[in-house]
RNA sequence: GCGUCGAUGGUAGAGUGGUCAAAUACGACACGCUGUAAACGUGUUGCCUUCGGGCUUCGGGGGUUCGAAUCCCUCUCGACGCA
């Protein structure tokens, strides 16, 4: 089976710089697992490797979406696969280095999206109802799903609504068994230093024009709430703010990475992270 | 110096005699997650508890009252106004 590296972890803990060390030494491709940096014109709130920084290593799923549109787990699910086969064929390894524990999780655990496209005129009808008047739907729907969603979660109850219309009920949910081993390298920084790290981070974002590129899309008619969709930085950025909200992120990270018992820890502060990942 | 208003839990901010350990929001902590995932949701958040309850809180002190975060007096601090 074919090997492919996940390098994961906390924002700020150095990740992206480590996928491109490996990628040299390894022959490898990188392709990204975040969220925002799929789209188009969100380059240093999102924290985007610059073209330098690449080193020639070539990077993917990196500005691939609009903005305006919303992007999906499963259209990244689809998207990354075929690249992994791609650069595997090339005879490179393939890297995926990210924070996005769901994108990442969708990948490496094999799971089956129900296949039903958003629906957006759906969603919106049935927005305007209350939790419990769809949960009440739902019940009627398809019971099983009913029993165990959280009812008082409006998007999942949307969204189950969505498939069991389409599909009669949501299917269970199916992993089929991976085809590639993968390799799950979590990087991770003591608290103190992370929020060091981040506080220079966020620093640097603002000395780059972070307020610049935010105005930027605004003027490209990007909605508020679309804006603020794309995270906090987007929104009414105050170097206070932005750190905070960088730290709160950081630990809904581990949140979910601490989930993942395949996942091999290193400490990012400490060099010999890197030696050990380079020699698996 | 005089006058007015204000001082509430980590923060902001309701409450203005009993139903107040004190709304709500944020933060903090814990947790969940079937195509928005930096999203979305849930729980806890004074102290102790044998989970029945017990104890100490609303700037400090004193008082009125069966009963005070709420009323009165006084002190401290802050805002504004008049000198």
């Amino acid at each position: 089976m074919k090997k492919v590296i996940v390098i994961l972890g906390q924002t700020a803990t150095g990740k992206s710089a480590l996928a491109i060390k490996l990628a040299k030494k390894i022959n490898g491709e990188i392709i990204s697992a975040d969220s925002r940096q799929v789209y188009k014109g969100l380059d240093i709130g999102t924290g985007k490797v610059t073209k330098k920084e690449m080193k020639g290593i070539p990077h993917h799923l990196i500005d691939v979406a609009n903005p305006k549109r919303k992007f999906t787990v499963a259209e990244y699910k689809e998207l990354a696969e075929n690249k992994i086969e791609e650069i595997i064929s090339k005879g490179k390894t393939p890297i995926i280095c990210g924070g996005t524990g769901f994108y990442i999780d969708a990948i490496t655990k094999g799971v089956i999206f129900p296949e039903v496209p958003p629906n957006q005129k759906l969603r919106k009808i049935l927005n305007k109802k209350s939790t419990f008047q769809l949960f009440k739907i739902l019940e009627k729907l398809d019971k099983r799903r009913a029993k165990n969603i959280d009812p008082q979660n409006k998007v999942r109850l949307i969204r189950a609504i969505e498939i069991a219309k389409v599909l009669g009920r949501v299917p269970k949910i199916t992993a089929v068994s991976p085809l590639y081993k993968f390799i799950k390298i979590g990087l991770y920084l003591p608290s103190d230093k992370l929020k060091n790290k981040v506080e220079k981070r966020v620093k640097k974002m603002f000395q780059d024009g972070l307020l610049k590129e935010i105005k930027k899309l605004k003027q490209t008619r990007l909605s508020k709430n679309r804006l603020s969709e794309l995270g906090f930085e987007y929104n009414d950025p105050t170097y206070e703010k932005v750190v905070s909200g960088t730290l709160q992120y950081a630990k809904r990270q581990m949140q979910w990475f601490k989930r993942d018992k395949k996942i091999q820890w290193f400490d990012a502060s400490k060099k010999r992270a890197i030696v050990i990942t380079e020699s698996r």
